[in-house]
DNA sequence: CGTCATGTTGAGAGCCCTCAAACGTCGTGG
DNA sequence: CCACGACGTTTGAGGGCTCTCAACATGACG
């Protein structure tokens, strides 16, 4: 982790898509922006821990970051990602909890820390942004409900199907439409689906000889989506 | 499911915990209790059905509601519980999305029906109801997301004990201050941990063997609670 | 070019599910 | 009052899905 300079820009000239952010006014952008720090994480170090408290929020500006759990023995369950524009830790800050997630880069990435008051503040005056946190907050809780229903009742390969799909909606895919343009391991794909790293190689090798997906050095081609969503939603 | 008149008093009256509405001014609870509805639901009836568009916001006068979603073969997981003074649906019609849990009394319910309108309007001119419902919405995506964990890493003695922790805490214990004050069956306890019935019975029995609980007739009384926790932990 | 993380595959075991049968309880109706 | 059915509970037998453990291959990186 290395403290930056300068390096990003303010709030209120940020291009990301601030998904949070964009019903603020350059005023309140300004606002929270004051003492703002800029940080810069390599690949797989942790930006917070499961069990610290936070000491402001989190807003990403460059790269992509998982959020995970660590069970009893050792073995992390992915909760969910964010990329560029995403916001960490508002949920811990809000409740003034400790951080239930841990947060670890992916790639390379730079991020904003905002200050706790700047963000309380602005929550407070803005209720455009309190319906968003809202908003954001119940999305988050659908998708972690549906996770709960998967993880309980679904068998391994429909999860995993789950979780490829998972991996184009959040990052896409490459130009030929089909790689999915992500860096990710095969044990991270299988603590998103809750599968061991054996049984996920196992199941991804069966996806490819039934051609459904391809595997190439460690790109996954998708070759048919809609096999893929017929698993997922079985 | 029974219509009712006058049955149930205005919120501005309403001796109810009012988690939620309890920041709200009695101007303002006059207001959320506008063309309020009355209903009255039999053990079993179902409250709102997974799929449908919500019409309003649920209030709990009185009763044990269970919000539970349906896998793909017919297997319910149940999500959580409701119980007096809490609210219902709130997710769902903020998101204007449909419900995604069914809503289902597990004994006779008095619900409030509140128009959309109603609690729409005082979010956005109630900070603190704002701040109420952020709150609320952390706290089960908490709970949530700790069930992602738990019914992915754990095994099934272990998430058995967590039901009935989870029960003791929601529902309490009868003035013996060990038998569980809730009526619910053993799928229902399955259910909430993503157990089989034939299971669910089976390790209950095991655990009534140790000593942990002592089942008589359907009433579970918890024995030893720190065992339970122990196993909860692991 | 050694080292370490990641990927891959096999063999075996065990947890838990499925299926099935029997029993108890409760409410209903004859 | 009892017969009956519906529902919940209980228990057994068997099987399969997935994990564990292990060995080896491959790739990344200094």
């Amino acid at each position: 982790m290395k403290r930056l300079e300068n390096t990003i820009p303010s709030c209120d000239s940020c291009t990301n898509e601030k998904r949070v952010f964009c019903s603020l006014s350059q005023l309140e952008l300004g606002e929270l922006s004051l003492n703002k720090k800029n940080f810069q994480y390599k690949k797989g170090e942790e930006i917070f821990q499961e069990g610290n408290y936070p000491h402001g929020l989190f807003c990403i500006f460059d790269g992509v970051v998982k959020l995970s759990k660590r069970g009893n023995e050792g073995k992390d369950q992915i909760i969910r990602f964010a990329k560029p524009g995403d916001i960490l830790g508002y949920r811990s800050m809000l409740a003034k909890q400790m951080y239930s997630t841990t947060a670890t880069a992916m790639e390379d990435v730079l991020i904003c820390q905002i200050p706790i008051q700047n963000f309380e503040s602005l929550l407070r005056s803005s209720n455009k942004l309190c319906m968003k946190t809202i908003e954001l907050l119940s999305n988050d809780l659908k998708r972690s409900e549906n996770q709960v229903l998967s993880v309980s009742q679904k068998r391994v390969a429909d999860r995993l199907a789950e979780a490829l799909l998972v991996l184009k909606n959040k990052f896409g895919l490459k130009k030929d439409n089909q790689t999915l343009d992500v860096q990710i391991t095969r044990r991270e794909i299988g603590e998103m689906a809750g599968i061991t790293t054996a049984t996920t190689i196992r199941t991804l090798s069966d996806f490819n000889k039934e051609g459904i997906i391809s595997l190439k050095n460690k790109e996954i081609k998708l070759m048919k989506i809609t096999e893929l969503e017929r698993f997922a939603s079985s």
